[in-house]
RNA sequence: GCAGAAGUAGCUCAAUUGGUAGAGCUCCAGCCUUCCAAGCUGGAGGUUGCGGGUUCGAGACCCGUCUUCUGCUCCA
């Protein structure tokens, strides 16, 4: 029986076997976290993003897509709150090999202080009818002496964060013999700076003053343009503007193959509602994402909700759809309600009014925003290892297949002749010449016939047809289904009908679409 | 970043105490066969992740380094 790390090595020996993900530069030695797609990947993860843009821009009349610059002003990341909130200062501790983020230890020591503090309020309340907090806490000496410890400790993190001194936010810590509450010990190393934003200069100057980010987000460029896009589109709220691209983050350790890369690609959609109807709009989105993800057929119990307790800053509320990995349920989407957060520090930052005349109501505000934002690659990677199969078939040898949703395949069909001569492969081939036009398919004729089957299974062809003697007589092919392995003896002029049936998109966008009326277009 | 494990042909893995780098599958050419990885003949494929060191001699031992996996940590 293997366990669930071994089909995870074996998924990813697949991958790289089969065409589907390779290291980057592997021939120098890789690069650590950044990944390729080969072939089939490239296919597959394209299919994936169709199908994420489809049932977002095509189907929905009130939603329309954009492509933003990877480049943003600086003071873009400003204003969301990424320069801030990307810097963490880290420190481990030697004993216990943790690593916690230095102003969370001072942050919690404070609130131990503030503790006591809140003990003593409420001793003293019991004690004294007619209790006055105010008072008690202005004049009691054992509180001015926490409270004043408290304010030093505050002014000195405050200004060691300012002066971005990191030696001073050791000696802080030291200073206040904070422990790991792991290992209990004090034994620290140096405080060190992570920038989670990669950063280049732009222009042929270097110099400070020039150093712009790789984007670390793509919801920016959706906020930024939001007034562009509803004034040129002439759109009414609700309305949502839907991005894919890449984003970039710095991680401090990135893993878990495709999971967690530098460079990664997100699908996200931001809609902007009339204040006071975001509560409704984010339930609804989170039963249509889900929705959507359920119809690939991965499998109903493979998914699941994480509803935040902590929020971002920026957040009212949000979850994520988790999906079921070969290492455990993980983060798979996020659908957040994020107010009117970042349009309002927009406005702040540049000056500019980023406000939505709603007619309805004849008045002017900045909407609120919901947000629904999936990690391409993971996606991809959820796909992947859940298709990913090895069986044991009749004959007692294994098979090797990608049950892939068949709209998703990287090649939909592929032809063979039974054998390489007798005409069968011309026979073949104008089978093929038809095909192409519609879907990716392809020819072989090199092996026996199983091995071109077991072949096509391993990248999730959902279908193979054999041209073989009878189909020079009577103009009939076998077609064998790939997740059954059963064959079919049908006429050529029915196969189009028959593939598409089963390979095109628009069936899996109608499953998820409701009927549009007046009313929700 | 810390700790553990690993890295040999495209893939999966061998290689006795430090003594000629090998097998199966894959791949290529041809033959034969013809509906689920069949067979035969021939061929290609390697600076053993990389760089140093020890040694008469290193895939193996030592040091460094890169990459991957697992745990910790982090995760808008």
């Amino acid at each position: 029986m293997s366990t669930p790390e071994d089909q995870f090595k074996n998924v990813i020996s697949h991958a790289k076997e089969y065409g589907f993900i390779f290291q980057s530069s592997e021939i120098y030695d890789g690069l650590s976290a950044v990944y390729d797609y080969g072939q089939n990947g490239a296919e597959l993860k394209k299919n994936i993003r169709d199908y994420w843009w489809r049932s977002m821009v095509q189907m929905n009349e009130n939603i329309v897509g954009i492509d933003a610059s990877i480049f943003m002003h600086p003071t873009t990341w400003k204003a969301s709150g990424h320069v801030d909130a990307f810097n963490d200062p880290l420190i481990d501790n030697k004993d216990s090999k943790k690593r916690y983020r230095a102003d969370v230890l001072i942050e919690d020591h404070m609130a131990k202080i503030e503790d006591k503090i809140k003990k003593e309020v409420e001793k003293a309340a019991k004690r004294f009818e007619g209790f006055d907090e105010a008072m008690f806490r202005s004049t009691n000496a054992r509180v001015l002496e926490y409270q004043a410890k408290k304010d030093e400790i505050e002014s000195r993190f405050k200004k060691a964060l300012e002066d971005n001194d990191l030696g001073e936010v050791k000696k802080i810590i030291e200073d206040l013999e904070i422990v790991c509450p792991v290992s209990g010990s004090r034994n620290w190393t140096d405080v060190r700076q992570f920038n989670l934003m990669f950063s280049t200069s732009m222009g042929a100057v270097t110099d400070d003053s020039n150093i712009i980010y790789l984007r670390p987000e793509t919801a920016q460029g959706i906020f930024v343009n939001y007034l562009n896009v509803q004034k040129t589109g002439r759109m009414k709220i609700p309305f949502g503007i839907a991005q894919t691209g890449k984003a970039f983050r710095n991680e401090i350790v990135a893993r878990q193959f495709i999971f967690r890369m530098r460079e990664f690609e997100q699908m996200e959609m931001q809609f902007f509602v009339r204040p006071g109807t975001e509560s409704e709009w984010y339930e609804k989105w989170k039963t249509t994402r889900i929705a959507w993800h359920k119809a690939l057929g991965l499998g109903e119990k493979k998914y699941r909700f994480h509803d935040h307790i902590k929020l971002a800053h920026y957040a009212k509320a949000a979850a994520d759809i988790e999906f079921e990995f070969p290492f455990g349920f993980k983060e798979l989407e996020g659908i957040h309600s994020r107010g009117d957060f970042d349009l309002k520090q927009h406005e702040q930052f540049s000056g500019k009014k980023l406000q939505y005349f709603d007619p309805e109501l004849n008045q002017s505000y900045v909407p609120y925003v919901v947000e629904t934002s999936v990690g391409l690659d993971r996606l991809f990677l959820a796909i992947l290892s859940t298709s990913f199969k090895e069986e044991t078939i009749e004959n007692g040898e294994t098979r090797t297949v990608l049950s892939l949703p068949p709209q998703l395949a990287p090649i939909k069909v592929a032809i063979f002749p039974l054998m390489g001569k007798d005409g069968m492969p011309e026979k073949a081939m104008e089978i093929f010449n038809t095909l192409r036009f519609d879907h990716n398919v392809t020819y072989e004729e090199k092996d026996n016939i199983g091995k071109r089957y077991r072949r096509q299974d391993a990248i999730g062809t959902p279908y193979c047809i054999t041209v073989d003697q009878q189909s020079l007589v009577d103009n009939t092919v076998t077609i064998r289904d790939r997740d059954t392995m059963l064959q079919e003896r049908v006429a050529i002029s029915a196969i189009p009908a028959m593939i598409d049936e089963k390979v095109n998109m628009k069936h899996l966008l109608k499953m998820l679409a409701e009927v549009p009326s007046k009313e929700t277009v």
